[in-house]
Formats: structure tokens, sequence, C-alpha cells
DNA sequence: CTGAAAGCGCTAACAT
DNA sequence: ATGTTAGCGCTTTCAG
């Protein structure tokens, strides 16, 4: 058998709950004794249960991740592990774990119940991909711990936590404008695609407010695909006077959009500008680099983990939030404004 | 207090051990009572306490899975995401937990130790970018149930799972050599890039059965980025006689590749075959789309689960294995063979 | 500041 | 086929 906590009170003599206590922290114990029993746990190479831990304390040390883990979801959306990183991240810094379940939709009320009412977790993460109206009313009727990632699409009590697409897209506008660009387009994904849809609204309104107003035959919608992005620029370049200026809602469009001007023979950012969002996965390795609105998923993840924490600690404080953490990435792609006719 | 065992007990007229039998499927338990005290636990939303069941099985039913989790990894890496979706998977279908933690090189070997000693887990899955002779050599000496995702660098017992990318290669080499193409050419990562240098090896040696050898001079090495996959393509079509195949060992070459193709007027697959290895995230993409050999890292994942829960029943079944799932995904980038002058 | 002792909820020998 | 019961290793009152 392993060396359990009796072994070390008996080696240290002292009793079991005094070698509690200094596992524990607690103030109560001298740190004579306190010292004593310490250098009898190391020697004896001592190291508290963990499930005896959560047992006897009611208390797991652990939340649960709740997501689509379907097949290929790393390639798809490597934003969500960069998210749930950052999730662990925080949690391990505090003690705790992070157990990681894949479930779909219509399973992940059942999956929560079952990690609520067996006590698997002392908190929930859900990710939006498997959110539902059932496990929205669980999370609020039980008031279990918990924090969803990404805005729920329906009304709700629930906590969530989401990036402000809408303000990304405001500091897009905002920065190329500040950069001498004036006729500036839009090459974005369909509109179910919300964080596309998102920033093209926080651009049109950045736009807006600086006397720059967006037109609207200067916005195209497709697949977020390589092929897609080169053909709606094709479309941009067509037009005349020609955009000075284009904004990408992502990388894959973007990739896309940069060939196709090259392919027109017009050169970034002398003859256009091109600015998207995410740093990844190859905003940096086009020729040239591009300029993009960085969005801290990793801190996102940071984030949620730490107010989960102190819902954990004060379980009355259930706090709606909202944060968001965009920032510049300025690159050679909107270094220089082409010079005004 | 929530319900336990002994509420279900009284209620179904019954003493807690045969409850505790009916949880577990115990075979001595009669229908008749087993579907009572079913029914019983159902009526009062009985679900057993999981730290309770953990402490008085000795068991966890939990994996802990340690890796690399440093900041832009998802985004770097979704590949060894992927892989743990697949170990996911595969162990929840079997009632086992995933707890991912992150963790650097030097400080994987305390974390597993402590996992191991304070019991958090029934078996640990480390990722061989953490992997280090310290850890090794626990993991041997304790004999703890564990698998290792990647070939260790190093001389070493530990089991681990790897994909045969050298076979990839060979596959990739078969197809072109198949599809009518002679004049091959190979674009890689630079030599510390092991998948790369690898593939390259099976593309090598693919030809040589087939009587095609490689030439040294249709090997060209850089950074996996689009601009030197372009680069180095460009130095490809500059040679005389030119290529009329080529083998790019990831995506990000492949779409240098396939840019620096078209910008010299060239047409895939009429002038020249493209293929490459794995199926993401934009091979599908490109126009045409790539031809791929892909590798089922979500199998990987599935495998290395299936592995350690078999290890986890039998402990003495150290087995040290070796899987491959890579299978050839065909499309347009090969399709037509240049004609033989 | 330290110790005695009562659980925490469940499992698993063992007895019947 | 079912019940009795002794733990599992730790935390946590409560006394002293």
């Amino acid at each position: 058998m392993a060396v359990t906590i009796k072994d070390v009170a008996r080696e240290a003599g002292v009793s079991v709950s005094t070698v509690s206590k200094v596992i524990n922290g607690h103030y109560s114990i001298s740190e004579a004794t306190a010292a004593r029993v310490r250098e009898t746990m190391r020697a004896l190479s001592y190291y508290p249960n963990a499930s005896a831990q959560s047992f006897a304390r009611g208390a797991t040390q652990r939340v649960v991740l709740l997501t689509d883990l379907e097949r290929n979801i790393a390639f798809s959306n490597p934003h969500m592990f960069e998210i749930i990183a950052g999730v662990e991240e925080a949690l391990r810094r505090r003690g705790y774990a992070l157990e990681l379940r894949g479930t779909d939709k219509t399973d992940a009320a059942g999956a929560a119940r079952d990690a609520i009412a067996r006590r698997s977790a002392d908190a929930l993460i859900v990710h939006v991909s498997v959110m539902s109206h059932a496990l929205s009313a669980l999370l609020t009727e039980t008031h279990f711990p918990h924090m969803v990632l990404g805005v729920p699409g329906f009304d709700s009590q629930v906590c969530w936590v989401d990036i402000n697409h809408v303000y990304s897209g405001v500091l897009a506008a905002e920065h190329l404008v500040k950069r001498g660009y004036r006729r500036i387009a839009f090459v974005g994904g369909r509109d179910y695609d919300l964080s596309s849809t998102n920033r093209l609204e926080g651009v049109r309104r950045g736009l807006k407010d600086l006397n720059c107003p967006l037109s609207e035959n200067m916005i195209w919608l497709g697949d977020s695909t390589l092929a897609d992005g080169a053909r709606m620029t094709v479309r941009l370049l067509e037009q005349s006077p020609r955009p000075d200026a284009i904004v990408c809602a992502n990388n894959y469009l973007a990739l896309g959009c940069v060939s196709a001007i090259h392919a027109a023979g017009l050169k970034i950012p002398g003859d256009i500008g091109v600015i998207t969002f995410d740093d990844n996965p190859f905003s940096h390795m086009t020729d040239p680099p591009l300029t993009a609105v960085d969005i801290d998923v990793r801190d996102m993840g940071n984030q949620a983990a730490d107010f989960l924490l102190g819902i954990i600690r004060h379980p009355n404080k259930q706090v709606q939030t909202y944060i968001t953490t965009s920032n510049l990435i300025e690159r050679e792609s909107t270094a220089r404004p082409r010079r005004r006719p």
C-alpha cells in the first residue's frame, strides 16, 4: 500500500488531524510542528490521495468543459482549443483541473445534469456549440457554477463570455482611415457566420463615425474559402472607382483576396491595402504579411476560468458578462496608403 | 443533502450493498429486485457520488493527458488537438474521463509523478512534446499504465503510438507513378521537422521501388510557410527538365507551391501534378483541390485510448506499438498526367 | 496549538 | 440472491 496520512502522523509523532491541517495550511499549527510534519512527508514521499480528499471535502477541484468534439473540429475550429488551453492555464494556476468532455447539442444537457448530480466537478464550462434551452434551464435552475463560452443564441440567464467582434470591426475601420484609406470594401462570410456579420457591422459603424461610410456595393459575402475570397475580390477590383482597401472577415478569405490582387497585377499596400481578423493561421505568412485585428482567445479562456473560480467561491455572484480584448497587429499590408489622385 | 445510496436502499426495501450491486451490474442480483431498485433510483433521482465511487473503488475512471499547451498551440498544432479529441472520444465510450493538463518539458515529469502518487488518474497519456528522460524513467519504473503520443526521440521503454509518415510518403509516390508522373520533386520542411523528413524518406523509398528514383536536385527544403513553399517551387520550375509533379510535405508548403505554379502560368494538373499530406486545413480549398495523403489523427487518438484501457485492465501487457492509418484522398491536382514528349 | 473521533458515500469481502 | 459490515484516506468539528 501507498503511504497514508496515518503513516506520516505516526512517524512525525502527531495526530492525523495535525497532518491534515499542515497539508491544508491551516493557521492554527505552529511553525515548528508544521516544519517537522512537512519534513516527514518528504522523507516518506507522502502525497495525499486525491480521491480521498475530494470525497472528504465534498469538492473535486475540477471543472468539466462540455463541447462539441466532432471529427476535424481541431482543424475547423482551432479557436476553440486555444480558448480551452487558456481555460486550463488559468484553472491550473489556482489548483483546479480541467476535464474535457465531448458531446453534441442534444446530449449536452444530459451530460451536464449527470456531472452536476454526480458531483464530478465543482463547476461547468459549456461551449456555445452545444448550448440548448434545456441546458440553459438546467444551469439557471440548479444555480450550479457555470460559464458559457460564447453568447447563447437565445434569451437566457446563464453566465457567458464572448468576444466583441463588432468592436474588432471598428478597430479595423479606424486603422484604415487613419492610414489614409478612403474607399474601403468588405469581403465576408455568409450571413449565418456571426463573427463575420458582427465584424461587418463594426466596420460599417466605425466608418460611419469617421464620416467615411461603407457603400453597399463594396460589400461581398460568400463562403469562407480561398476560392470565394478570390472571386469576390475580382468583382471588387472590377468596380470603378476601385476600392483602395479591403477588409477580409477571416484568414481564408484574406488569402484568396491577396492572391486575386496579385493576379490582377496590383501591389499591396501600394495600390490596395488589406486587413483581416485573427492572427492565424497564416495572416503573417503571406506576401506581404497582413495587418490583422487579433482576437486574444487565449485571454478569453483565462478570463472565463477566473470568473468561474470567483463564482465557485461566491456562488451568489452570478454575473453575466462580456469581454473583449482585440488589438491591432500592424503589418505591411496596410503600411502605405495609395496617393490620392 | 443530496440523495444517497442509503435513501435508495431504504426506499426500495433492500440493503445498500444490493443497490451498489445494481449500480455496478453485478450478476448476482435477480432481475426482479434489480428492476425495482432501478425504478427507485429513477424515482428519487439518484445519481451515485462520483468522488465516493472513486474513493471506495480505488480507481478514478479517469486518465490525465500531459501536453504542451503554450500560447497559439491550437493554431500551430491543430493535429494534437484532433488526437486529443480522438482520445476523449474513445475514453468516453468506455466510461472514462479525460483530464487535460498543460505543462512544459521540464515540469512534465513532476506533474506525472504527482498524478501517479496522488492517484488522480488510472493512467497517463503523454504527448511527445513534453517527453523527457526523467519522465520516461518514471513511467517505466512505476509500471504505471501510460501511452506516449508520438515516438520519443530517444531510447526508451515506454509505450507509444505514432503515425507512419514513411508509409505516407510511399503512398504518395505510388499514386503519382500510377498516374503517369515520372519527374517527381519534393518540397519539404527543415530537417528537424521529423514528419517532413520521414515523408521524404517514404517518397524516396517508394519511387526507388518503382524504378523511378527521386533525384537529389529535385528536393528542396525550407521553412513550412507559404512564402518558402512558393520560393522553392520557383526554383524547381527553373530546372530543366522541369518536374511533372511536386510532393509537398504539408499544407502550408503546398499552398505556396500552388500559387507559384499559377504565377508561372502553368496548369495543375495539366502541366504539373501536386500532392500533399494531411487533408487540412486547406488542401481542399485550393484551385484545383489537392490530392492528399490523409493522416487519420483522430483514429490515432482512438487507438491510443483503446490500447491504454487494455493496459489498465491487463497491467502486464505493456506493449510498445506503432500504428498507421494514412490513406489517399484523390482530387483534381493529380488527375491528369502531362503527356510525355 | 493539538488530538479524538465522527463521518463523507460507496464498494466488496464475507456471511447467510 | 441478499444482507452485514468493515473499511477506503482524508477533513472537520469539538474538546482540551
